[in-house]
RNA sequence: GCGUCGGUGGUAGAGUGGUCAAUUACAUCAGACUGUAAAUCUGACGCCUUCGGGCUACGGGGGUUCAAAUCCCUCCCGGCGCA
């Protein structure tokens, strides 16, 4: 099985830093798994590493998705396969580094996602239905992935209805593993994670984090988009909409950026068994 | 000083004699994760428990009542009005 190195664990770890020194020393190359700075002009906000602080290490998965519209993690799996595949024909080391534990999965494994696109006009139907009303529509169409979904997530039901209705069911998934991994995980004490980021969202202040969300807007994203992104984008576009102050906009942003470590630990937890 | 409204769990804020350890939201803690994953969702959340229950609680003290966060008295604190 082909080696490959993944670094992960929750935001404000250093993680891209960590991830560089390695790929200097072991002549690897280095594959975001950040879904956000897949994205094309989510720079500040999402903490993308600069041209500079690469150090020559060749960087994949970032800036491949136009911000506008929604990328998945299919076509993360899609590109990442790719991108592994050429550099092991490079003869050198895949680093995967990022926070996106889903991304990390969906190429760590050897599973297929169905290959159900979703419906745009199948979720305009479904939208008028109540999460009871959505979980009893697909207890009929396919009882055993009824039995394994999040029963109150709208989301996630209307997703197994929309594949239960192209297939008939919904896969199951077998997660094999693919490759040998080396896992790196990066972590501090709260009381250390929470202080730097703190630190980090007031250097992302003055790197001009709120101008990048104003040219993002003013680039014809919808503020409804910005909000959907999340964390920085969320709170600044809140913030530009004057529905929050610039305190409350910076306190409960960095709340929100702690509760998301929070959410990574416990994502990333399940590796360590 | 007089009048008046109010003081509820970490916060905001319901409740206004029993069904109240107290609606709800937020925070906090834990968890889930099959094409939105920085998203979305779930659970716990006074203390103790052999999970039956027990104990302490709605500003302090006293009282009425079989029964009070809820009624009365008094004190303390805050807002407002009149002086």
């Amino acid at each position: 099985m082909e080696k490959i190195i993944v670094v992960c664990g929750p935001t404000a770890t250093g993680k891209s830093d960590y991830a560089v020194e390695l790929a200097k020393k072991i002549n690897g190359e280095i594959i975001s798994a950040d879904s956000r700075q897949v994205y094309k002009g989510l720079d500040v906000g999402s903490g993308k590493i600069t041209k500079k602080e690469m150090k020559g290490v060749p960087h994949h998965l970032l800036d491949v998705a136009n911000p506008k519209t929604v990328f998945s993690v299919t076509q993360y799996k899609r590109l990442a396969e790719k991108v592994i595949k050429d550099i092991f024909k490079k003869g050198k080391t895949p680093i995967i580094c990022g926070g996106t534990g889903f991304y990390i999965d969906a190429v760590i494994y050897d599973q297929d996602f169905p290959k159900v696109k979703p419906s745009k006009t199948l979720r305009k139907q479904l939208e008028k239905f109540s999460v009871e009303e959505l979980s009893k529509k697909l207890q009929k169409l396919d009882p055993e992935r009824f039995e394994t979904v999040d029963i109150k997530n709208r989301v996630r039901i209307i997703r197994a209805i929309e594949i239960a209705t192209e297939l008939g069911s919904v896969p199951k998934i077998k997660r094999t593993k693919k490759y040998d991994v080396e896992w790196i995980y990066l972590d501090f004490p709260d009381d250390v994670l929470k202080q730097r980021i703190h630190d980090r969202l007031f250097k992302r202040m003055r790197k001009g984090m709120v101008k990048e969300v104003e040219n993002l807007h003013s680039n014809k994203m919808s503020w409804k988009r910005l909000e959907d992104l999340g964390l920085e984008y969320r709170y600044l576009a809140l913030y530009l909409q004057e529905k929050l102050t610039r305190q409350e906009m910076l306190s409960e942003l960095e709340k929100s950026i702690w509760q998301y470590a929070k959410r990574q630990r416990t994502w990333f937890k399940k590796y360590a068994k």
